[in-house]
DNA sequence: TATGAATGAGTGTTCATTCAT
DNA sequence: TATGAATGAACACTCATTCAT
């Protein structure tokens, strides 16, 4: 919930800042953040560049929103499925799976997180890593049952699972969006990576130690 | 080699062009490109601000030399370190372990390059994507060795393993040399990330197909 | 009478205006004019910013019509207190006094006319000068009778001494209402500068001439 | 001397400094320091918007520098000038002169003296009380010096008189600068003044008490 | 080569004013 | 009348880049 800011009160005010976060994510994606201004934004969103900063601190504040409420969604979305799916590994596949099918049909909000999340992390103090660790989070605890249920037997720690599972979500991610031919459609590389992963986290008895 | 740009004639030349450099990731480390100011650098250096411009187009061309030679450098660092290894598994692991010391001893440049290289990657035309597709060719060529030599009895696409590594790497490394309080350093680091990938490749016989 | 503004029609329009001007004399007392903001004066007056729209032109217009109104007021006021006097010289004592007293009981007013008046003299084409020139004819006539009456044996100029009255007098008054830790309270003040003008003003017979 | 703003080193860069406020002198007077645009006093000053910041830390800077400088360089002339007279009411009387006298010889300046004073005064902390401070404390001090010998026996307080004579002497010459048909020279305002206030602080004999 | 003063295009942000409700 | 969301013109300030020295 975003507060300082008087959110105007009016019925579409909801609607309006829905457009320009729409919008931001269209022109972040083409520009990035940087090379983006506000005059575009608020073009493409239909609004005066006023207006904007009547949903919106500042300029960063546009970013810190889309990244707050966008990953909010996306979270949600996906722990809302997996509440549906019990055995362990099956709601590790089904995260990866809805992870890259998410992003694969939000393209632009993709590119948009591989591409600036790292330097909003690093720059932008309060709520980008809140969010962010609450998305690393839904790993760990995946991760967590997963071992419980003696899925994985993996000696590898959990920190270190979990952020490079995401690296690697990301990377995959966006290379998926931004090649315009890309070799391996949406479907391919959710399996490949959880294939990939489960592997890499099963212990196998065959290989010993 | 770079064009256009008068070569360096004199032998302090190149010690210059060194220094800016050097002046460039620390400044971009600290503030992220776009927030770094050409004069932070310059003083950073110890020269003058016009001065950058006699040895790099723009500020721009800054960073992509900075991309440019640091990758270099250190492809060329892990290319002379895997002539040493025959085995394919042990150049695997040679091969993730130097990369995650090297970001561990260039912690600067480690932030700069999973900071700012997606943005680069994406954003500038030229140096960069080459010379990260050279970066990524390393891991493919290590890859099509392990499982020439059936190590690796993986199904899952190259260009996909190649990414995901890369990505997992990257992620891994940046929380390495952000987090002021570490758990885990380097070494646990890097063979963790060294076991995950690798069983995450092999394909054992138990699991079946 | 102020033009162009719709006259207020209902009995509670007057009191809307009247509470927007006195708002609009404690933020600009607070802020200064170029300082204040519409949005401010609205909140402290509990209307709408487009509600100032109504009885004003625009912004501008509610400092002059400040000025006009307020030094209306003043002016009246000082106007009928003194007809209550015959005596030359009383009635300039008095007027010294009760301008002093007035403004020390309207600070805030006695800082925006202090703070702003030249400005708005100097800029504001229509309404100022000319109320101001009214209250500064006041100051000349009292003069005048004095010196018919042989108080004032002064051979400076009345254009002169009207402003020199007024100038020492506003600057006096500023810095009455202004110092947190008065040396002066406004009726030393008031005395002293009726004894200071009026020794200035009249001509001693021991002075020679 | 202005502290914290790197000088420019250059040997013009005085003369530049110099021009700036000179046009930014010029701008005030005729726009008021709210209404006049950086870009009007660089172009007036023949310079770039931006070289106006390497001179001065912004906007207000500017307006503080045009106060600082000219009221010391008022003040000294006034001082030294003082300095070649011995008898306190022909210092004073020259004090009145030369302060109108110089205001007259720079129209501009005094119009911005007296318009933007109080603004500053009251808004900007720092710089401009102080140096107003040195200048009432230079009438301060020609008052004592003419009560000490007896030339003045008022018993106005002196923090009373100094603020008045400048509260008188700003509005007269405000007056001066600005009327375009004016009715007095400033000879004539300058002597008028210097008679009403010595007739003002002079005890008369036969005045009593 | 090296300097750093000068440039001026470019933009985030503010806020007086309007107008649909 | 009253509202306050929306507008968009306006502007201070920054900083990459140039160039005279």
């Amino acid at each position: 919930m975003k507060a300082e800011k008087a959110a105007p009160r009016r019925a579409g005010a909801q609607e309006k800042h829905d457009r320009i976060l729409k919008a931001a994510v269209k022109i972040f994606a083409r520009h990035g953040f940087h090379n983006s201004k506000i005059s575009q934004i608020a073009k493409e969103a239909g609004v005066a560049d006023g207006t904007i900063y009547l949903y919106f601190k500042n300029k960063d504040d546009v970013l810190i929103s889309l990244f707050e409420e966008k990953l909010t969604e996306a979270i949600d979305r996906l722990k809302e499925l997996l509440d549906g799916i019990d055995a362990p590994e099956q709601r590790f596949r089904a995260f990866i799976r809805n992870y890259v099918l998410y992003m694969d049909e939000n393209k632009e909000l993709a590119e948009v997180i591989s591409v600036e999340l790292r330097q909003s992390n690093k720059f932008m103090k309060e709520y980008v890593p809140i969010k962010f660790g609450e998305f690393l989070n839904l790993v760990s605890n995946l991760i967590r049952d997963c071992k419980d249920q003696g899925v994985f037997r993996t000696s590898v720690p959990p920190g270190i699972i979990k952020r490079s599972i995401f690296g690697a979500l990301d990377e995959m991610v966006l290379y998926m969006v931004l090649d315009p031919h890309p070799k391996y459609d949406a479907e391919e590389i959710a399996d490949a990576l959880a294939e990939f992963f489960l592997e890499g986290l099963k212990k196998h008895p065959s290989s010993g130690q």
